[in-house]
DNA sequence: ATATTTTTTTAGATTTGTCTAAAATTATTT
DNA sequence: AAATAATTTTAGACAAATCTAAAAAAATAT
């Protein structure tokens, strides 16, 4: 595997994020992403071509092309593996790991990497419950849902909060409801949408409208293989 | 403290660790350490003077100015940290974590690297044995020997000498010898004890036993052997 | 102390990644 | 469908870091 610059990397690591919502990127979308200018864009966009990460005609949007997607499942890789070892053995808080793991991430040693993966014990999910690529680059696609979306009595993991301030983290310590933990709804009410939920086996308790539309979840998950098609080096 | 780019780091490094006590690096000293060109250096060195890094006067060669020193010891903290976190919790053997490290320690955020310190439980030197500053920036100063014990082609610093006799400061000014120089014995003859030392790349001469048993020396971590074999501590 | 060699600096070019301003293209509105 | 608006690309400029080749300065040798 190639190495590439810190700039060509978050360019790749942006449109692999932002692909995920629909098919193509938009040179507006990735500018603003990356607090840069279209002008920017359209020039890096036409170097990740020459390198064929990915597919792009003048004017038509871009998509990673399957290397595209193996060096991005990479970079996003070392991020959530430094995000993982920083909240777990450097003791960051959850809204801290991620503006260190932008800079950790650009070390690119695939020893490196791996011997962390193992010295972590191979996690799964970073702090936020996003998953983790293997050496492989397969990740764990498991649809993350809002709790709100959620069925009545289907178990599911929280996997990531949107909101990450202290006020709703104070909530969450409270409620005890925790990254990884399985919780099903059981009753909602239309009145003020506030819902019962249970941990467990434990007594339902209720949450509120505005505590739910910030907590994610994910149904059992499923191994994705890498890229778009089956390149392989 | 400001940041500085990965280049500017790896020249202020460099010239930390070929810097004497006292003395000035060239400007092909350091091409050669950074295996770049000396133009190159020469415009960095214009560079880093406007930034009130190091001391230069054209053709005068340059050292580092006492904030020059402490963003290199940033470095040197960091790159040691790094190196003993690769050595002790990842398992990388001890050749392994110089070069991994070159990487790492470039990532210049200070509550990272406290906590990083923290988690190895403060560690004082490197898989080395080179200090590793701490978050002050102060570093442990190698203990003083005799220059009878230093092992052969061990570069150290002569840091004292015992008899301070105008006839022992004729005899040492003769041969060139001064305080902070980087010397390293070459050969020791068992007739009458007397050796031969060399300083930097010059070529070797003797002395006598007698002037040895004064001259005391630091395998100084900040300094290194700037020839071929060049591991960048 | 001159001449020669070595070292260092300058001058100008190159690469990467960015920008602004203007032109080209696509999308939207009337 | 023509006019207008928004988006995207091009063209040209700039800063950082590097290089080569040539000039300047310092060190060394004759």
């Amino acid at each position: 595997m190639l190495n590439y610059s810190t700039s060509e990397e978050n360019y790749i690591k942006a449109i692999f994020h932002l692909q995920r919502q629909d098919g193509t990127v938009t040179t507006n979308e990735l500018a603003n992403e990356l607090k840069t200018k279209p002008a920017s864009v359209t020039d890096m966009m036409k170097k990740l071509k020459v390198k064929k990460l990915l597919h792009y005609q003048p004017y038509q949007g871009f998509r990673l092309s399957s290397e595209g997607s193996k060096v991005a499942l990479g970079i996003v890789r070392r991020h959530r593996l430094w995000e993982f070892f920083l909240a777990e053995k450097l003791k960051f808080s959850w809204d801290e790991v991620h503006e260190v793991a932008e800079d950790l991430e650009h070390v690119s040693n695939k020893k490196l990497i791996d011997k962390l993966d193992e010295f972590l014990g191979f996690p799964r999910v970073d702090p936020h419950g996003d998953p983790i690529p293997d050496a492989n680059g397969r990740i764990e696609i498991s649809k993350k849902i809002c709790l709100t979306e959620l069925p009545f009595n289907t178990p599911a993991n929280v996997s990531s909060v949107s909101d990450q301030s202290s006020e709703i983290l104070e909530l969450l310590e409270h409620k005890k409801i925790t990254i990884g933990v399985k919780l099903e709804v059981k009753k909602k009410f239309d009145f003020d949408n506030s819902m019962e939920v249970r941990i467990g086996r434990q007594p339902a308790f209720t949450i509120s409208k505005e505590l739910a539309q910030n907590i994610f979840v994910t149904s059992s998950p499923t191994l994705l293989p890498n890229g778009e098609g089956k390149k392989n080096k």
